[in-house]
DNA sequence: TGGGTATTGACAGTATGCTGATTATAAGTA
DNA sequence: TACTTATAATCAGCATACTGTCAATACCCA
């Protein structure tokens, strides 16, 4: 009736399960996880954001946010520092410790990426890209 | 340097995020989500199964399996029955009224994913189905 | 200026998802 | 049979993710 193993959404459920157990495998030996690099890598982009700014962003409940700037912090990659302009919000900004390991957790996460889709050919890696940005918001 | 925005891993996990967000609202009234769905819509096909065998089935890690079903339990969709050759373990089958919500439930579903892929054709809906087939497992 | 409304971040509570340890029972082997 | 190893489920502990609530502060409008 509903074969729920070729359904969109379980198929989607897994492969990202999948693709986040890769990852959080590389990042163990930093302390970090998937949803913190993330973090990690929109502060590269940009620092100086607050909680606020950096929830809608990433797309991560503010009160998510908290919590990972709250480890973030306790493995010294970030800190709050507070707002000039807004005395309820914080500045988030990255530690000279979270600057240095761009380099470094971006190519493991290009390894692990390439890793992932091994199976697919670059035009099906693309593909796959460009019909998920579609279905994305 | 790495844009995540534009990384398979971040889109995987923003419209797994989205998908996931769609279904929970419709499932909300049956105070019901999506993974406890998803443990559902196997046990329609095939009940008497012990939890081992779910978190197999599933691919939902074996403790997090014991924390679903006793959710499952107190909506009384499911219950626990000892299993007859194994003293370890229970057999997991569906209650009356967890049979009986199949229809209603499989026809959440499909409106939902309906809803979730509107901006893709069947075509593209049937290449990304296919695409993420490979990533499994 | 004053008052209503919106926003920022914190906290509590709930549901996944996983690791590691533990208990009970099965199964395989000497 | 006795010993060892493997398996079923549970529990504690941690990290997301989200809801709802709250206090402090900002903003907007009459």
């Amino acid at each position: 009736m509903f074969d729920i193993e070729k359904s969109l959404g379980f198929l989607l459920a897994k492969v990202h399960q999948r693709g986040y157990a890769l990852f959080k495998e590389e990042l163990d030996r930093y302390n970090l996880t998937p949803q913190q690099f993330s973090l990690l890598a929109f502060l590269w982009q940009e620092d100086t954001l607050s909680q606020a700014e950096l929830a809608h962003k990433t797309q991560i409940d503010r009160t998510t946010i908290g919590g990972l700037i709250d480890r973030l912090e306790k493995e010294q990659l970030a800190e709050r520092l507070p707002h000039p302009d807004d005395r309820r919000a914080y500045q988030i900004c990255l530690t000279d410790k979270g600057k240095g390991l761009e380099q470094e957790l971006c190519a493991i996460a290009r390894t692990v990426t390439d890793r992932f889709v091994a199976r697919l050919s670059a035009a099906e890696h693309e593909t796959l890209r460009t019909l998920l940005e579609k279905l994305r918001d």
